[in-house]
DNA sequence: GATGAATGAGAATTCATTCAT
DNA sequence: GATGAATGAATTCTCATTCAT
């Protein structure tokens, strides 16, 4: 699995900032909360994570951390803003899923590379299951980057397979998504000890053969 | 979909109500607490849940509450208790999968009653998922329940499918609670407009083709 | 040192009891609260101690302990009423205090009668001086065992001693009670290691020299 | 009786007052609070003081009180870790009490720049008494200062007296002690209406005969 | 730009006392 | 007489946000 060379985070600000000019300094101060708030919410969650965490972390003020974002939710919502992007961009990344080998190809690459993002962004995508219960507009972000990863599940899915009765694509490509995500949760909340590479090598054979029409193979891996 | 009669909530009470004698009266009032809990779950999830919220519902006294449970936190133990016990016995009422007509019932009916069980206890469930980050005891509840419901699924598993290289049972099992879990959450929370049928048709085929090595069918439902 | 055959806790109740018939069972289970506030007091102080800490080790209800007392002061009263009286007939005990052999014997014989009733006491004494504080009368019951007790030193001191200016008999007997009032709450709340007899012993002869104006005698004990 | 010229309050803050950079306004506050803290505590004692009571006489929020002190122990803690240490550094101060006047002299200096200790902090040394019976670490704080006014004091008394069996120095220094700091209670809560220098000749006279070997003397005050 | 200080509206919890059976 | 249940005022403590320098 290629690991994809991960892109720095966010350079957007919260509101405050985007109203300002920011010079250099201004933008490394920002971007020292947002590592911050990463830092924070993955330790303590989005519920448990202070203001007053993030700037003992990121060194700085409580009067900095306003003079970037105007408050608590702003700076989780740019993070999010950020992830929600790169998600829904990645999403169209999936080519045709045949069901021979290929397929199987095509569908771990994609896996592997969300994967990817899904480490990277952990502690953010965990703190916005945290928060969606909430009814603010994170919930609604939510559902657009759900939309954008089924939209492009959904069209690979009717491609290719002749369903019947029993099999809805929307449903099959929401039940891929939310196999993903939670596994991934699991994976990062609970350590579940799984190497990385097996859980996606399941994964991809599952979904291949349960949602894509693949047959199971028994390939030996070279490795093993 | 048989459902499932339901029995009624805990009459178990939190630490301080369990040191105590409790006449009918109390028991009620526990009750009472009990559901009022569960409303105001469901209507703002764990953290936004005040303590204040609950005893209005439950139309008594902050004074009461702590007559019967220690804390929030006791209270939110007591429902996952319940909750847990249930998963766990249900978990084990899934039989052998085999890869026929007969297998995808077994697997569809072992689903349907999870999901009555999700819709039931789902803002307990929810809450749950909230509680998670935080390191107490709620986390290794939950772990226990995993491992419950993922020993099952392995069994039934490891009975009938060929393995190769690219699926390991354990994931498998994994995965397949992570997407019902999942699938129900989006159901619950953001309103997935989806028939639970569906989904559950769905569901079941995936897994029953993905996961057991079943064949997919192309019956027609009478009613469609 | 002689040991007083200790009386019964007080058979007085608080303003409750007194307003009607106590039975056998009522005067039973009034010892019993009382008992309990003691034990209670010992444990915890006075302040620390809640009405349900002493219902639950006299075994008995909330109910039951307001049918006997009017409040938590009521009961602390109840015994510091006992306690006073003692104290107050025990100060009346003193005989003169000669400078000689025997009024050490006298002083000392007297000490060690108080010394008994403090540790008799001790848990509602301790609380007393806790509860001190506070405005209420139980400051002027204080006061007024305070009074009794100096009252008694005052004639013996006034009766033996050649005053000049830097002696005050009534400074002297307040600092004599002082002495032992706080040496006995070290003795018991701070656990001085120093067995009670040594403790007599020495505040015997210092007050019999310092204040009396007895010598100090180089006497061997047997034992020793 | 010299009147020591009186150092000003604890500069020393609660625990999260010492994990920031305190500036002068924050000095400032922190000191407000332990003045506030002062006046209430003599006001109302320790328990009945209420973080509340401190906030209002300090004139500040209760926010800020926090910003300074974990809690209320932790800001008693701080006002007695400073009686400590100057009651330590005045047990010091003791010279050889000889048995003469010039013993008797060193003696009543000493207790003169005890009491002077003790009206100063009259408040914070009651509270200690009222506080001492929780476990906590304050009661381990008195048994320290306890310790090291006696030790002061066993040293000076062996070297002077000649001792029988009848007289122990460890008690006799005890004894001491309990006799000042109780006399002082009674003189700051009860309002004994005696001159404090009346006490404390007599005191000295008594000590200074009873525990040090002196003799009672008749000079004549001049002024009376 | 940056910072420490201050704020105050909640939220949780305790406990003496009263009530209904 | 006795009891378990209920109450609610009082208190502590937290933390997002604003302010003054």
């Amino acid at each position: 699995m290629a690991a994809t060379p991960r892109r720095k985070l966010s350079t957007r600000g919260g509101a405050p900032a985007q109203e300002r000019e920011l010079r250099a300094q201004g933008r490394k101060t920002m971007r020292k909360l947002l590592d911050a708030a990463m830092t924070v919410l993955e330790k303590r969650g989005y519920h448990a994570a202070r203001v007053d965490d993030i700037v003992k972390v990121a060194r700085t003020s409580h009067g900095t951390f306003y003079l970037y974002f105007a408050n608590k939710e702003d700076l989780f919502r740019a993070l999010l803003t950020d992830v929600a992007e790169e998600v829904s961009t990645l999403a169209n990344t999936l080519g045709p899923v045949t069901p021979d080998e290929a397929g199987y190809r095509e569908l771990r690459g994609w896996l592997g590379r969300f994967s990817d993002l899904y480490v990277h962004y952990g502690p953010v995508i965990r703190a916005w299951t945290e928060a969606e219960v909430e009814g603010d507009d994170v919930g609604r972000m939510g559902e657009q980057v759900l939309t954008a990863v089924t939209t492009a599940l959904i069209t690979r899915i009717t491609e290719c397979t002749d369903n019947g009765d029993d099999f809805d694509p929307q449903v099959a490509a929401l039940a891929t998504v939310a196999m993903i995500e939670r596994l991934h949760y699991y994976l990062l909340s609970r350590q579940i000890d799984v190497p990385r590479d097996d859980i996606l090598d399941t994964t991809a054979t599952v979904v291949h053969v349960g949602v894509f029409g693949g047959s199971r193979r028994r390939r030996r891996r070279s490795a093993s």
